[in-house]
DNA sequence: TTAATTTTTTAGATTTGTCTAAAATTTAAT
DNA sequence: ATTAAATTTTAGACAAATCTAAAAAATTAA
């Protein structure tokens, strides 16, 4: 695969993220995304379609190629990679691991990137639940349901956290709420959607806690596996 | 510590590895340790002595501030940390950690670097010997011998004299021994344990100068790098 | 179905880092 | 002390990535 400067990367994985899937793409959409100009993006667009990472026609968004999810795969795998290693072995907090990967991910050394997956022992989810694809693109996809889809009394793990902010991690922090964290949804209310949880026990809550309730827009980013 | 580019640190590190304490370092030099051309060299130049992290006056050549020597002392640190990192946990070969730390070392968080530095156990020395400062600056002298102990016909580079009187400096100077200068010792006499030694050619001493001996009292005040 | 609005692209500039070729300066040689 | 040679700097150009302002195209509204 050949090499691609950090701003080409950082396009293509804000794409793919974008797209997820089959969508279109559009130019505002991705100027804002990347905190750049309008103009700038097409600039990159034409570059990278004539790369052929990319499938564009002037005024009618874009798709990445089979070629360029390829690559959006790789440096997403180096991304998340970087942040288990920062969260397990460096004790980096859950909120501080992504600006440092978002540098060290263009980094792209193959031989650096399967010998970090090799030493991690082939970790399957980054620190926030994400799956970690493989070196061959190769990523879990398990079924997910956010907190609002949850049945009741149906006990669930949390596997994955959607936004990715400082705050929102801060609030969840101070519910006790992590990747892992099993837990079940006891009641729902209508007039607000706040859903009332309560928390398994587990090595870090040893004694039974009483059930606390969280804000609808809280339990729409916290996803867990059935 | 301001930010700086790849390329401004990688000029940055160049400079303190040539100059090696004092020496002035020459654009020539540089252009060529850097793989660049001398116009690209004084460009540099003028915008580092902008940013106070170089003396510099044109045709003069040129030598780090105290800042710009801390500065290069932090790339330094990040680059071999990386690579005690890329030997020790990941098993890389011994001939491979450099490359791969040349890109490292440019990802510029401090505290990934403390946490990376506590993780490694503050190791004091990359897998190639060359000591690692610590988070400040300092680190640990290299291997040093005197001229007493340096095998005949070994090249070697003059990092230190110990006896600092005015006499001292006297006989250096009329000999022209300086800090930086290469050498190498040709013989060595029971009778007084004089040492014959040989300057090797330098911008100084273009033309091969002949073999001259020193007094053991001298040479026992010289140490050099190996 | 025109007109107004939004989106996207182009044109032209700017910054960083590089280059070649020519001029300026320093150093060495005659 | 001149002259010759080497070194260093300047001048001007270029590629990458970005920006602003203006033009073009697509979308929405009247
Ligand atoms: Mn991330
Ligand atoms: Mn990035
Ligand atoms: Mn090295
Ligand atoms: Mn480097």
């Amino acid at each position: 695969m050949l090499n691609f400067s950090t701003s080409e990367e950082n396009y293509i994985k804000t794409i793919f993220h974008l797209q997820n899937g089959q969508n279109t793409v559009t130019t505002n959409e991705l100027a804002e995304r990347l905190r750049t100009k309008p103009a700038s993006v097409t600039d990159m667009m034409k570059k990278l379609k004539a790369k052929k990472l990319l499938h564009y026609q002037p005024y009618q968004g874009f798709r990445l190629t089979n070629e360029g999810k390829k690559v959006a795969l790789d440096i997403i795998r180096r991304h998340r990679l970087w942040e288990f290693f920062l969260a397990e072995k460096l004790k980096f907090k859950w909120d501080e691991v992504h600006v440092v990967a978002e540098d060290l991910e263009h980094v792209s050394s193959r031989k650096l990137i399967d010998k970090l997956d090799e030493y991690l022992g082939y970790p399957k989810f980054d620190p926030h639940g994400d799956p970690i694809p493989d070196s061959l693109g190769k990523m879990e996809n398990s079924e997910q349901v956010s907190l609002v889809e949850l049945p009741l009394n149906k006990p669930a793990e949390v596997c994955r956290v959607v936004n990715q902010s400082e705050e929102m991690l801060e609030l969840l922090q101070h519910k006790k709420i992590n990747i892992g964290t099993r837990l079940e949804v006891k009641r729902k209310f209508g007039f607000d959607h706040s859903i009332e949880i309560k928390l398994r026990q587990s090595k870090r809550t040893p004694s039974e806690q009483p059930p606390f309730s969280i804000s609808e827009q809280l339990a729409k980013n916290i996803f867990v596996n059935l």
